[in-house]
DNA sequence: CTGTTAGCGCTTTCAT
DNA sequence: ATGAAAGCGCTAACAG
């Protein structure tokens, strides 16, 4: 039973079109050597003689050889793919993060799967046990998991948390208090006195957000509520206009942009000027906030160098080694949704 | 020391801690079973004792097992991933369609993995023709490739064209030409004579809406222009009012709604009133479009529609088999940004 | 520098 | 219904 050829290139010839993608085999056959010197000089040129691997690699080329990442992933452990876990693809922050993230990635020969954890708990655990068994490190992004098990699942494979603090491992987030006291001290220049932070859900990042304003308002006098949207969009936001406008403040933090663009929308539906009846700062400077009408005043988050930090430590060990909680500075950007109070 | 614990449960006894994923061969000493069968137990039960499937799911259950799908593609060839590949990932305008078609993945059991081609052909080339080895099929949206390509590269994999048409292999995408029409319609019965088209690049999709909408104003004795955006982006449109307003006409079509929006914005920031002196029409209606001042007449997309249904045509091999076309309408949105042209 | 030999974790004939 | 054995494509010692 002697057949030469693992299968027997194609007939006569050359051996060209074998029914399916070439491997080392083929090529190894082609050029009679035996398939580890292929995979050598196709992985690590260096530890094998330059005239060959030219050989290799014009047959490669020749033949439409691509490796299958499949394969290698098996034996190796590294699959050259990274996972970017969020609750939400639709929401227009995580853009600049996931391109940025995506760009870093690719620039470094790193392919992204990105899954959706539709802002559940179970969900996003269940994503993150499945991925990691096909990927190198996962990017989580404002996680509803407890730092603490976010840490026991790093154990298998590397997390990063991205725009959201999480002690227990390596992130890259806002710098949340000097951003919200820029705001703060914005409107407390502006004259006012009642304040409202509508947030959007009890995640880690929607607390944070109260307990400084809590306390830069203190500070300054000023007095705070909270109101809860039902969710981080747009109509929620427009949703809870009847209830900002019920509590008598002058001015509101929104949890994120898009909840501002609700509420200026309902406003405007309902004939309440903003900003003269009250004042709105948002979340994050989505491409919409200077398209609104007023446009929006809001804390601009660094969502690029987010996702750029927060990939370049999934690739580098080294960096990865650091439990390091990278903070980046918001910036306040002024523009028509914030003046001061009505004179009431 | 026993504690009962709900992963690996600690400590000595049965052999749990092992410093790795658990492998069907660990199930299978456990059991003093064959792997083939622990195998089959979890893949396609029913082809087991009942009894024993139970036995094999208590205890792969107990240790934690997960499937490693890298190593399940293998053999099989199947990866249960799909690949998404597209221009841009941070235009909303593939936010629905991302999001619906991950959906349909997911409730199927599959994983998707998102690339983006920034535009280039070479790239979107090369990133198909990477993910090929690792993906079940792929799902191209707006490619920049000619359809032939598309067609030549599907056999290796099947491919599925969203949003554009793709006459050589399966595609969803909106029905230009009804759409149009009643954009055409809209702006003819407003009293329009002189309108222009602001496309975005010389990609498949741009020349197609032109030749219809040039069609459709000769019909109705209207003059149409085409104006070149630099690209589909609000920058690009804001940067080609000049354009617009040197052209003399009293309408235009935008080729999506970003364009719209820049142009929107340019014409506010340089005073001149839209829709008093112009008319602006866009595509697609995102979700900032209701927010823009004027809110934005469009031709809505039934974009999480096409997502859903290229996804289903992915995962269904039959529905796959037919080279279909499938096309679903448009739906014009009539807002703030139309009226009638003005009197001059 | 190159060939040999295992083996990654799982599926899949082919036996039994 | 279960076991035995081979193999997916590639890498990784370990020889030579």
């Amino acid at each position: 039973m002697k057949d030469t050829a693992t299968d027997g290139s194609a007939a006569d010839g050359t051996g060209s079109a074998l029914g399916r993608r070439p491997t080392i085999y083929d090529i190894a056959d082609r050029l009679n050597l035996n398939p580890s010197t292929v995979s050598r000089a196709l992985s690590k040129p260096g530890r094998v003689n330059a005239a060959t691997v030219d050989r290799i690699r014009a047959v490669a080329a020749e033949m439409g050889y691509r490796v299958n990442p499949l394969a290698r992933a098996l034996p190796t452990g590294m699959s050259g793919t990274f996972g970017i876990v969020l609750p939400d693809i639709t929401n227009p922050v995580h853009f600049e993060l996931i391109r940025a993230a995506e760009h870093v990635a690719r620039a470094n020969g790193f392919t992204i799967v990105i899954s959706e954890s539709a802002g559940s708990a179970q969900n996003e655990r269940e994503i993150i046990e499945k991925l990691q068994a096909s990927v190198d490190g996962l990017l989580v992004i404002a996680s509803r998991l407890a730092s603490e098990e976010l840490r026991a699942l790093a154990d298998v494979k590397p997390i990063v948390g991205a725009n959201h603090a999480a002690p227990e491992l390596p992130s890259v987030s806002p710098d949340l208090r000097p951003g919200l006291e820029q705001a703060m001290n914005h409107l407390h220049q502006l004259g006012h006195k009642r304040v409202a932070y509508v947030g959007a859900s009890s995640v880690q990042i929607n607390t944070a957000r109260w307990d400084i304003l809590a306390e830069l308002a203190a500070e300054r006098g000023m007095s705070i509520v909270e109101i809860t949207a039902a969710a981080p969009t747009v109509q929620a936001g427009a949703d809870v206009l009847g209830r900002v406008r019920a509590s008598g403040v002058t001015a509101v933090f929104a949890y994120n942009d898009l909840v501002a663009h609700g509420l200026l929308r309902a406003a405007r539906a309902a004939g309440v000027p903003v900003p003269s009846a009250f004042s709105v700062v948002g979340f994050d400077d989505i491409f919409s906030a200077e398209l609104a009408v007023p446009s929006l005043t809001t804390l601009r988050s660094p969502l690029g160098e987010i996702g750029q930090r927060a990939m370049d430590i999934l690739i580098d060990p080294d960096a990865n080694r650091v439990a390091s909680n990278t903070v980046l500075p918001l910036q306040l950007v002024v523009r028509e949704s914030t003046a001061p109070p009505p004179a009431g």
